[in-house]
DNA sequence: CGGATCGAC
DNA sequence: CTATGTCGATCCG
């Protein structure tokens, strides 16, 4: 029992004991377990960043799928690249071929003649433009930037496969991070493990389900393992790959990079073998260029033979048809000859035995009165009259022989005529020749020149009014040229014929005479029977004379009247043209630089005008085209022309003037179309009206004036020479980068002018001196030019500073000197006074005499003489250019009517009479005759004259300026401010008052605009002329300007409130209101509203309008209107005096001008000279025959 | 009268 | 970069 107690008990105790070891073991399970647990979870996290980590892996993996396919598209870009390229290298071969080709084909084509040469050109430039110029380039253009592009896509892939590369090893070194974490998570697995095992041995019998359970755990934590390494092993794998894929996506990469290297070494070559290329593109432009210039010289002949020839083929038709006529009226009259012959012929014998019986009888009354007196004396009588008979019967014979020699002379004439008309019908086969080559030749230019320079050519250009001057010579056809020239011309002919028959006549009476003028009274009869008989056989020639001329003169009288008009006016023409021409003297100093030979006419190379020839674009509006070539041969025309063009092509300036050329273009277009509508009946009526107009022109001419027109040389250079002596062998101009205002002749040699920007004339002279302009100095030169002046006409009329014209007739009488001796002494008393050098004119009347000034510019002189034929023949071809008053747009559009000569001027004068404006007119007629002012001061149009001047004999004044660009409302006001005060300050020395302000704005696109009111009073303070031009400003906002400026017109002259209310009531001449003014003002309080005080009203509402004080505004409005009334009222005191004041104190004396103008920058000149007569040269010839159009 | 244009220096 | 300033005449709406 105890035993088997005790041995229980021992059970029981072992069994606790186990109980316990049990239940400790199951504690260690269960931290076992939670270990595991733990360790699951850690597995399972590690799962899942493997499972993250495997999709950045493919993420990453289709990046690199996409750089791939990116890469395989790139190359094969640069596959279609390199295609591209070598597609470009062999039509870059095929192009050189085809231009080496062309080439060879010019220059034989070139030789071969110029019919293939034109086409051949055309497509050549065709394929030169197209294909080189712009498909070349612009392929190489986009083959670069693809280029560029695609280098730097790769450029740029490259670094984000490098980014990547970081990205991936980041990633390797993460998993290896991992790797190693995973070994001490297995390392202390297996030492669990071991543990367990261990703690399994102790246990096993006792948890069989335990251990059964661990293996389990044993056997999942082996396939975890398991799957780790699997895991770890694929990512090792993958990142293996993705090595490999790094590195082969490197090496592709690299070979990009050489490749893009090769690419761009080849694009280098090839942008050097362009070069070349564009080397042998020059010059083949050059060829082609050249080329270009001999077409388009070749064209303005072309243009010049087909106008001419069809003129030619018209007067030709016209000629053929007349010489049918011709031949008709030439058998008509060769038979009416004869006929007249023979009845010459029995006049002849009647009247010789006429004469036979006269004499008898008187034979007989003779003998029977010597008879009856001295038989001696009787004898010698019949023995003298036998003498005369059988002389005048000798004469009457040779007469006879004439006539007959004449008749048969006909036939000579009816064959020489014959041949001419043959000649004619040659010249006629030949010209038709010629015309139709020339056809083709035209046809061949116009498709070469079709579309390049169509749209800018002016409507008419030289190579419409070059014919038309040739046909106008040669319209005179050559029929009746030939009549006047192989033969002596008929009028001419004739008279001469007669004088020197009756001359021989009278000396043959005359020597005749002395043996029986003892005869005394007796004989007397007898010679008169003599002298009748004489006159007779006179006549008889004489009739002789006239059939021939009447034959010469190819129609009879009817026939003419058709053409008189022509006839009539080109014979006058031609009769005081053609001997005259040594009228026309020019004379220059001997130190004169260019001494020109006289005679040939200085405009000839004018006339031909190169303005038009280089592209049209590039001289259209490029420049005024002004140039007189005949004094300045070494100026390149062509470089200044390109140059100037290259400067301004682009600018905003040159857009505008394109624009404003466009304009004219448009009217002129419009003026032609209303001329070629006029019908015959109107184009007559004008012609009558032109004629009636220019006979009374004409009926007008003074001839008995000289004129002198002096204008110096390069005036403001040759000033700042004076002070900068070494300056004057150098080019040099006065003004800035901006605007020149002259230049020296030095300069001028370079293309350098007047108005050209100073930017431009350095690149046409980068030795260019500039030099700023100081208007004090000129004024001073012209004053000290004057004094001369004066010596010579005290009554000079100043043009500008630098030129006045003279009327020496007084002059050359009182010291016997011709015009030209005293404009000699002139320009030495000129230069001996000022060391200046001037260039003067001398003519019958001021106008010519200013042309004349400039034919021999530098330091030079020239006289137009004072004959009608010489001035006719000086106008004749004298380009119309050169006429004051006709500039670059009046020549344009007299240049379309095909009018380039004053001559011109004269033969459109129906034209020219139906097209433009009396005024215009008159003026274009008067210079057709060389017509010009001749007087001064005669038609008193001047000073204080009849109130209209308002004392004040300039027009306008004003002030403006440019700047740089502007926008802000504020500035502008500001800018309006200090223009205003600078006007007012002018103003106010010239003591004037405007009555109408003008406000003017030049866009930053150079467009001008310009906005005017009219006040109801005057005004010349500032603060009275800023609110109405602030309102004019402020319409136009916004804008952006370069410009603005201030005008004043509807001057009159101002007199200071007190001065002239003081003076007033001096005069006793106040009215009711104007004392009561004057009161008002005193006080400088508020004034009665008198009744008719409307001028100050209007005024209060002015200033209310001007906008300065709109101020009306919230709480005071009574006092607001109060101050109002009380500013209008000063306002009308101060401003317009002379408004309220009687009409009669108008006409006081003219208020004295000071000289000084413009005290500030601009480059204005001035007049204040012309201003004291009141004429500028226009205005001048204009007046003057207006008055003259008034005296008939 | 207002606005644009032309011409000249 | 950079294209004047002043004045008169004329035309047209
Ligand atoms: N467009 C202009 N703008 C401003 N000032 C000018 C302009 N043209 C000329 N002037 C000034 C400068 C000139 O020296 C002066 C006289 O002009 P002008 O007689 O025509 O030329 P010029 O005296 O300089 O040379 P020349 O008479 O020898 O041809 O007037
Ligand atoms: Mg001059
Ligand atoms: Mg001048
Ligand atoms: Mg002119």
């Amino acid at each position: 029992m105890d035993s088997a107690n005790g041995s229980h008990e021992d059970a029981t105790l072992l069994l606790a004991i186990k109980d316990a070891e049990i239940s400790t073991l199951r504690q260690q399970m269960a931290q076992l377990a939670d270990d595991l647990k733990r360790n699951l979870a850690v597995l399972a996290t590690k799962d899942d960043e493997a499972i993250k980590l495997r999709n950045t892996v493919d993420g990453l993996r289709a990046v690199l799928a996409e750089k791939d396919s990116l890469f395989s598209q790139f190359q094969a870009q640069v596959q279609e690249l390199e295609l591209f390229r070598v597609q470009e290298s062999e039509q870059r071969l095929a192009t050189e071929q085809l231009l080496a080709a062309k080439q060879k084909e010019w220059a034989q084509q070139l030789e071969a003649g110029q019919q293939g040469r034109e086409a051949e050109v055309a497509a050549l430039r065709q394929q030169l433009k197209d294909s080189e110029e712009k498909w070349l380039e612009q392929l190489m253009q986009a083959r670069q930037t693809a280029l560029d592009e695609s280098m730097q896509r790769s450029t740029q892939q490259q670094s984000a496969l490098e980014r990547e590369a970081e990205h991936v090893q980041r990633l390797q070194q993460q998993l290896d991070m991992l790797g190693s974490s995973l070994a001490v998570k297995e390392a202390e697995l297996e030492a669990a493990h071991r543990q367990l095992g261990a703690a399994l041995d102790t246990t096993q019998k006792m948890e069989a389900t335990h251990a059964q359970a661990v293996s389990a755990k044993d056997a999942l934590i082996a396939q975890l393992q398991q799957q780790l390494e699997q895991q770890a092993s694929s990512i090792a794998a993958s990142t293996g790959d993705h090595e490999n894929n790094m590195t082969k996506l490197i090496k592709s990469i690299n070979e990009m990079q050489q490749s893009c290297q090769a690419q761009s070494l080849e694009v280098q070559e090839y942008a050097s073998a362009q070069k070349k290329l564009r080397d042998e593109r020059k010059v083949l432009r050059e060829q082609m260029r050249q080329m270009e210039t001999t077409i388009t010289k070749l064209q303005t002949e072309k243009g010049v033979l087909e106008a001419a020839l069809q003129h030619e083929v018209t007067a030709q038709a016209g000629a053929q048809a007349q010489l049918n006529i011709f031949q008709a009226k030439l058998t008509e009259a060769v038979v009416e000859l004869e006929k007249r012959c023979a009845a010459a012929e029995t006049r002849s014998t009647k009247l010789m035995s006429q004469l036979v019986e006269e004499r008898g009888r008187l034979v007989d009354a003779v003998i029977e009165q010597a008879n009856s007196s001295t038989p001696q004396l009787a004898a010698e009588l019949a023995k003298s009259l036998e003498a005369d008979r059988l002389r005048t019967q000798a004469e009457l014979q040779g007469e006879r022989l004439t006539s007959q020699r004449g008749s048969g002379g006909l036939a000579g004439l009816v064959s020489e005529l014959q041949s001419d008309v043959d000649k004619l019908q040659q010249q006629l086969h030949s010209s038709r020749r010629q015309l139709n080559w020339q056809g083709q030749q035209s046809s061949a230019v116009e498709s070469l020149n079709a579309g390049s320079d169509g749209a800018l050519r002016r409507p008419d250009s030289s190579g419409s009014h070059m014919p038309r001057r040739h046909a106008s010579s040669s319209s005179n056809s050559p029929a009746r040229n030939h009549g006047q020239h192989s033969m002596h011309s008929p009028s001419n002919r004739t008279p001469l014929r007669h004088s020197s028959s009756l001359a021989d006549a009278a000396g043959g009476a005359a020597a005749a005479s002395p043996g029986s003028a003892a005869a005394g009274g007796a004989s007397e009869e007898l010679h008169d029977a003599l002298r009748y008989l004489l006159n007779r056989t006179e006549q008889l020639s004489l009739e002789n004379g006239a059939l021939r001329t009447q034959l010469l003169d190819q129609g009879p009288p009817a026939n003419t009247v058709h053409h008189s008009h022509k006839a009539t006016a080109a014979g006058a023409l031609d009769a005081g043209r053609s001997p005259q021409h040594h009228h026309l003297q020019q004379h220059s100093s001997p130190r004169s630089k260019n001494s020109k030979g006289a005679g040939g006419s200085p405009y000839a190379r004018l006339a031909a005008n190169s303005y038009h020839r280089i592209a049209a674009a590039a001289a259209d509006g490029a420049s005024d085209g002004e140039d007189d070539s005949s004094s300045m041969q070494n100026v390149d025309k062509e470089k200044v022309k390109r140059i100037v063009y290259e400067m301004s092509k682009d600018s905003a300036h040159f857009k505008n003037e394109q624009r404003k050329q466009a304009q004219v273009d448009v009217r002129i277009a419009q003026l032609k179309a209303r001329a070629a509508s006029l019908s015959q009946a109107e184009l007559a009526a004008h012609q009558k009206a032109a004629d009636a107009k220019l006979a009374q022109l004409e009926a007008g001419r003074d001839l008995s004036r000289t004129w002198l027109h002096a204008d110096m040389d390069a005036f403001y250079a040759s000033v700042e020479e004076l002070d900068r002596p070494d300056l004057a062998s150098k080019p040099m101009a006065v003004g800035g980068m901006g605007m020149i205002t002259t230049a020296n002749y030095e300069a001028r040699k370079f293309g350098v002018r007047s108005a050209m920007p100073g930017f431009i004339a350095r690149k046409l002279c980068p030795q260019l001196v500039f030099v700023k302009p100081d208007f004090r100095k000129y004024e001073a030169a012209s004053a000290a030019t004057r004094e001369v002046f004066k010596l010579y006409d005290p009554h000079f009329v100043a043009g500008s500073l630098d030129e006045a014209y003279l009327d020496v007739t007084d002059y050359c009488a009182a010291h016997s000197m011709t015009g030209e001796q005293v404009a000699a002494a002139l320009r030495a008393g000129v230069e001996a006074a000022t060391r200046l050098t001037c260039s003067v004119g001398v003519a019958p009347n001021a106008t010519l005499a200013k042309v004349a000034s400039d034919l021999n510019k530098p330091n030079g002189q020239a006289l137009v003489g004072s004959s009608r034929e010489a001035v006719m023949a000086f106008v004749q071809d004298l380009p119309i250019r050169k006429v004051p008053g006709i500039g670059k747009v009046s020549e344009q559009t007299l240049n379309a009517l095909g009018i380039t000569s004053c001559g011109h001027l004269l033969q459109q004068r129906a034209l020219i009479s139906a097209l433009f404006s009396s005024i215009s007119s008159h003026f274009f007629l008067s210079a057709g005759l060389g017509l010009g002012a001749t007087q001064h001061g005669s038609s008193r149009g001047d000073e204080g004259g009849a109130g209209a001047g308002g004392g004040v004999s300039r027009k306008g004044i004003s002030c403006e300026r440019t700047f740089a660009n502007m926008s802000s409302p504020a500035e502008m006001e500001k800018m309006a401010e200090t223009l205003v005060q600078h006007l007012a300050a002018d103003m106010e020395s010239e003591g004037i008052a405007a009555k109408t302000l003008t406000l003017k704005l030049k866009t930053t696109d150079f467009a001008v605009r310009t906005r005017a009111v009219t006040l109801p009073g005057h005004v010349h303070m500032p603060q009275q002329m800023l609110p109405p031009v602030l309102k004019l400003l402020r319409a136009e906002l916004p804008c952006e300007i370069r410009l603005m400026g201030v005008r004043g017109s509807a001057l009159r002259r101002v007199v200071t409130t007190g001065d002239a209310l003081d003076a007033a009531a001096a005069g006793g001449r106040l009215n009711a209101l104007q004392r009561m003014i004057l009161q008002g003002r005193r006080q400088q309080q508020q004034q009665g509203e008198a009744a008719d005080q409307q001028e100050g009203q209007q005024q209060q509402q002015q200033q209310q309008d001007g906008g300065q004080c709109a101020a009306a505004g919230e709480e005071s409005g009574q006092h607001a209107q109060h101050m109002e009334e009380h500013r209008a009222a000063a306002a009308a005191l101060s401003y317009d005096v002379l408004d309220l004041l009687d009409e009669d104190d108008e006409d006081e004396e003219g208020i004295g001008r000071s000289d000084v103008g413009c005290s500030h920058a601009g480059f204005g000149d001035d007049d204040e000279g012309a201003a004291a007569w009141g004429w500028r040269l226009p205005a001048l010839l204009v007046q003057m025959q207006l008055h003259m159009h008034r005296v008939p």
